[in-house]
DNA sequence: TATGAATGAGATTTCATTCAT
DNA sequence: CATGAATGAAATCTCATTCAT
C-alpha cells in the first residue's frame, strides 16, 4: 500500500539480449527522478506552483534540461507531484485506519498528517497548466476518496460525526485551511494550521458532544505527531 | 464608516497667492484610479496575485500607463487592493454588528459576507512583494481586528461561543477557507465555499448546542445573501 | 550684442484691433519659456541630453504640456538651448576681444569662459536628434567663428599663437576638453577641467621652443599606424 | 602581459570523487561572450552607453537572454567593457614602453594608440550605472596608471616633459579629447582626434621655451574669475 | 544520457508625446 | 494658455523550453 515511484515504460525486461556490462546507470536516472520530484515539491510549498524550474533542477542537484528529459514541461512535473502528495496522503489515511482504535481519532490522525504532507499545497496545482482528469491521476484520487470514505464512514457509523457530512468536505476543507502562503510568511501561518484544522474537525463532529470526546482523542493523536 | 479612497499627497498647500479651490479635473483620474483598484481586486481573486498587470490596465479600460502612473509597481497597487478590502470587510463586520441583533448571527452574517467580498483574495498576497508593515495598513488592519473583535466578545459573552476562540482563529481560517483557486476551478469550489466556512464556524460554536442554535440563525442569513 | 530671446512670430502687432484689455499674460508665458530652456541648459549638463523632457518641465516649474507648447519636440528643445549657448559664449568671445589688453589673454579669458558656459554640453547635443545645419544654428555658430577668428588671429598676429592652429581646433578641442560627465562624478572632473583647457592651450602658443622635438618623433609615431 | 578573459568563479571544486578534467562545451560559450563584450564596446562607442542591449546582443549575433545570462544587467556588461577597454589599454602602454626608444615618442606612441582603443569611451560609462569601485576595476585601473606612469617619468626625467604634469592630466585629457559623440556626428570629428590630442600632448611637452609667457597672463585671467 | 548554454516570447516599467479640462 | 492625465511604443529583464556537446 505505500508508494510506488512511477517510472514510464522501464520495465527493466532487456537483460536478456546483449551482455551489456552496466546495468547499473538506471540508478542514478531513478535516484535523479526522485530528486526532482521531492525538489518541486517543496518549492510548490515554499514558493508557490510558479516557481520557476531552473530552481528545481538547482535544488536538485541536477542541470535543467535533466529535469526536461524527465517531465517534458511544467504540466507534467506538476502532475507527478499531484500523484506522489495524493499518494502518500492515501498511506496516512491508511495507516490512520489501520492503526487508531476510535474512529474519530482515526479521522483526527488522518486530517493532521495529512496536513503534515502538505496536501494544501495541492490546491494552486489544481487551478491550472495541466490535466485533472488524467486517468492515473483519477486513479489515485479515488483511492485517496475511497480511503478518506472509509474513515468517514466509520466515525458516522459511530455516531462520531455530523452524518450531513461528505468526503468532499473534508477534502476541500483540508486543503484550504493547509495551504501555504507562498514566501517566508508562511510560517506564521503554519503555526496555527494544526489548531485550526482541529476547529474545523471540531464543527464537524456529532452534536451532543457535551463531552466532546473528540477534542481529548484528538489532542493525544496531536501530541503524538513527529 | 464607508471606505473612503485615499489620494496619496493631496495636500493643498498652495503658498498663499489664488485660492485656487479646485484641482478640479481629477473627476476622471480618480474614476480611472477606483476603476483601476476593481479590476485588480476581481483579478486578483480570479487569476491569482501574479496576474499581468497590462490585463488590470486592459479590464480597467485604460492605458497600462495610466496604471503605472497611479501604482508606480505592482506593490503599490497590491496594496491598494488590501487596504480596500481589509476596508470593505470592515465595513461588512460593522454592518452585520448594527443590524443583526443575535450574537451569533452577527457573526456569522459577517463571516459570509466577508467570504462576498473575498477576503480570501488577500491570502496570496500577503506571502510577499508589498510592505505588510505599512502603516496605513496596520491602522486598517486594526480596524478590522477590532471590529470582529466585537463581533466575537459578543458572541463570546451569549455564551455562544467557545471561550477558547481568538479574533485570529477566525479571520485566518475565514481567509484561507475562502481563497480562491487561480483558473476557472475556483468556480467548482466556490459553489462550496459557504457551507465550508458554516462547517467551520460550526466548530467555533459554544457546545452543548444539542439544539444547534446558531445554524438556525445562520441558514436564516444565509437566505438573504445576495 | 547680448543674447536675445527670440519668440516665433510674437511680434506683438495687435494692438490695433479689439480693445484686449490684457496685454500682460505674455510676460508669464515668455518667463516660462526662458525658464524651460535654463532649466534645460543646467539638466543637459548635469544628465546628458537624454534627460527626461517631464524632469526638465518640473525644475522649470511648468507643467510638461506648457514645455510642448513651446517646443514641440526634444529637436526643438535642444535647437534652442544650442543656439543659446552658442550666442552666450559668443558673447564671452566678444567681452574678452573687448576688455583684455594683451592677445593671448584675451584668447585665454574666452576659453575659460566658454568652459564656465558649458560649452562642452554640446557636444552630445550635436550628435544627433535635431538639425544640425537649420539656418538660425548656422548663423549663429557663424558669429561665434567669425568671434573666435578674431581672437585667434589677433593672438597670432602678435606671435602668440602657433600658426598651424585653425579656429576649429581651438573650438572643438575646448568642447571635447569641458564636456562634462552626467552623474555626479562630473564634480571630480570639474576640479581639472580649468587646468586641462590650460594645458591644451599652452600646446597652441608658440614656441620660443622653435625646435619642437616630440612633434618629429611623434609624426614618425602617427605614420606607423595601421 | 596581454588581455585575460576572465570567467567568473570558475574555482573547478569539484568535491574529491572523479578528475572531471574538462568543462569541455565551454568554448561556444566563451566565444559568445567574447563577441558581446566586443560588440558593446563598438556599440558604446557608436552610440553611447545607453544603447539598447538587445541591439547589442543583435550586433553580437546571439538572443538577448544570451547576454544577458552573461552580463546580468547592464551595469555587469559595463564592468566588462571598462576592464577590457582599461586592459587593452595597458597592453598598449607596455607595447610602446618596450618598443620605442625615445621617451617622448614612447608616449605619444601610447596617447595615440589610446586613442585608436577608444580610451575616451570610457567616460560616459563612467558616469553611472556601475560600480567605479569594484576591487577588480581598481586593480586594472592601477595596471595602467603604473604604465602610463613609467612613461611619463622617463619622459619627464629624460627632460621632455613639463615638470608639473601627473599621470591624471594625461589620462583625463586623452581621455576627454578621444570620447565620441554618439551618431554619426562622430566621424567628422574622429578625423580630428589624432590631431588634437596631439595638440595636447604638445602643451605637455617640456618648454626650451622657458618664458611661457601667455602662461602669466592666463593665470592673471583664472584669478578674475568669478 | 546529462549538462550548460541558447533562445524567443512575454512581463515590467519608462518616456515622449497627445488630450481634456 | 496652462495643466495634469492618458497613451502606446520601446527598453529591460525573466523564464519555459530547446539545442549542442
Amino acid at each position: 500500500m505505500e508508494t510506488v515511484t512511477r517510472i514510464a515504460a522501464d520495465t527493466d525486461t532487456d537483460t536478456g539480449t546483449a551482455p551489456r556490462r552496466t546495468p547499473r546507470p538506471r540508478a542514478d536516472a531513478l535516484r535523479n527522478r526522485e530528486r526532482i520530484v521531492t525538489a518541486a515539491r517543496e518549492m510548490f510549498v515554499e514558493f508557490g506552483p510558479d516557481v520557476p524550474l531552473d530552481e528545481v533542477a538547482r535544488r536538485a542537484g541536477v542541470g535543467n534540461a535533466t529535469l526536461y528529459r524527465n517531465f517534458p514541461d511544467r504540466a507534467a512535473l506538476t502532475h507527478e507531484v499531484v500523484l506522489s502528495v495524493t499518494s502518500r496522503t492515501t498511506d496516512r489515511a491508511d495507516e490512520a485506519a489501520a492503526e487508531e482504535g476510535d474512529p474519530f481519532a482515526a479521522l483526527s490522525r488522518f486530517v493532521h498528517a495529512a496536513a503534515d504532507e502538505r496536501v494544501g499545497a495541492l490546491c494552486p496545482m489544481l487551478s491550472g497548466g495541466f490535466d485533472k482528469d488524467h486517468p492515473e491521476l483519477l486513479a489515485e484520487r479515488r483511492r485517496l476518496e475511497e480511503a478518506v470514505e472509509g474513515l468517514v464512514a466509520r466515525a458516522m457509523s459511530a455516531g462520531r460525526l455530523r452524518t450531513d457530512i461528505a468526503v468532499g468536505d473534508v477534502l476541500v476543507g483540508l486543503s484550504q485551511l493547509t495551504r501555504p502562503l507562498p514566501g517566508t510568511a508562511c510560517l506564521d501561518i503554519d503555526r496555527f494550521t494544526h489548531r485550526h484544522i482541529q476547529l474545523f474537525l471540531d464543527g464537524l463532529e456529532a452534536p451532543a458532544r457535551s463531552e466532546l470526546p473528540g477534542t481529548a482523542a484528538t489532542l493525544e493523536v496531536l501530541r503524538r505527531r513527529p
